[in-house]
DNA sequence: TTGTCAACTGTCAGTGGCTGTCACTAGCCT
DNA sequence: AGGCTAGTGACAGCCACTGACAGTTGACAA
């Protein structure tokens, strides 16, 4: 048994572990900077590689491709969001949980992805994502399996079979659906801030049910 | 003035047309038909252009690319389901509008189609994609461009203006990812028929109502 | 009919993402 | 100290896709 073994979530891994942690950041951070600057087309993975001193090769040891990296801090905050959705007490209703999820992932986005990458630049990529046809869709179809996730967890909240019972995979998806909406309106809009983002989606949800309503003209 | 200019309808276009659209027919026949039984990852574009006896060239001088023809079809069915939505009656509550229109859309999807595609080759290829993580990005994506595009219908009839009012935007999002997970679904499950994806989406968009209802539990 | 023009096509060369292979270097462990 | 193996670079190769150029073939007028 060595110290290292016992010490904990403090465990110093060895320089190997350290080595390769240091050289994933350092690709992530380069290419996210890159992607910035010169935009995600125009960026070659050589020259992602290059700024960090490594092979090509090696890039596409650490990422399973170039828009694994563009990706990457997206993961994160899906997870976070996930997260949430499993921490909300059984008591409320599941669009209410959802509801709630969301919000507190966005107030605490920050301590999430904040490790890994500036959250400046994690919403800067987020904006580049919603504006990139070919990130845009492996985006969504990643949000599209993450509803999926979601639909298991609200169905084991209200102890149902989710292939028996259509109700948790339509709240998740109209959930889903304006999530959507929010998150590319934001990304045409101006103001590229986490709380512009809250708001838009609290404001948004909450017009789900007016939208649902027979009958729109008030007069 | 010429015989064929005053044709009308049935106006014979010129060889070199012709011979350009039975090209075209061609090209997209065979790819289809190979994706179908090779799947779209194993079958290359050298592939596609041999079977039809034209070069590599020419192939992408039809096609934007791979995805490009294995969607093809489907764009035809959006056009399709975007025009029953805007022949739909104006007293029509919006999401009536929208689910008659699907409905509709599906009743008739085989005289849009099968000028082009055989519709059972059609569904097959349809499934495809819900199964071909690189299509489905893209399908996805389009999708998203599609449910802007009826967003802006739906705020026509109602005569709203889309960036003032969010309710369209929202209505259609709700819609839309009730659709996809019936899509997801259909795919998935093993009848491919037309009618199978009819009556599960009649049925999903169905249970939207109770999916937003506050308590599911119903004792 | 013939000749000119423009459209369509094939060939070739090249870029960029991505993968397999193999030899070599450098942490790790005894 | 020395063997083991994870990690790396160099190289070769596949495939989607693009630009450039030259050859061919319908279209159309003289």
């Amino acid at each position: 048994m060595d110290i290292a073994d016992t010490a904990g979530a403090g465990a110093r891994p060895g320089l190997r572990e350290r080595k390769k942690q240091r050289t994933r950041d350092a690709l992530l951070r380069a290419a996210l900077e890159l992607f910035a600057t010169q935009g995600y087309e125009q960026t070659t993975v050589d020259e992602i590689a290059e700024a960090v001193d490594v092979s090509q090769r090696t890039f596409f040891r650490y990422f399973a491709g170039k828009e694994d990296v563009a990706l990457f801090s997206q993961r994160i905050a899906e997870s976070h969001f996930l997260a949430a959705v499993r921490e909300r007490p059984p008591h409320e209703a599941p669009l209410e949980a959802l509801r709630m999820a969301v919000l507190e992932g966005w107030d605490t986005i920050g301590e999430a992805v904040d490790a890994v990458v500036p959250i400046e630049l994690h919403m800067r990529t987020f904006q580049l994502i919603e504006s990139t046809p070919a990130l845009l869709a492996v985006h969504l179809r990643r949000s599209a399996e993450l509803e999926e996730e979601i639909a298991r967890v609200i169905a084991e909240r209200e102890g149902l079979d989710v292939d028996a019972d259509p109700r948790p995979r339509v709240a998740v998806a109209v959930f889903g659906g304006v999530m959507r909406v929010t998150g590319r309106l934001w990304g045409a809009g101006e103001d590229s801030s986490v709380e512009a983002i809250r708001e838009l989606t609290a404001s948004y949800l909450d017009h789900v049910g007016p939208a649902l309503a027979e009958k729109w003209r008030t007069e």
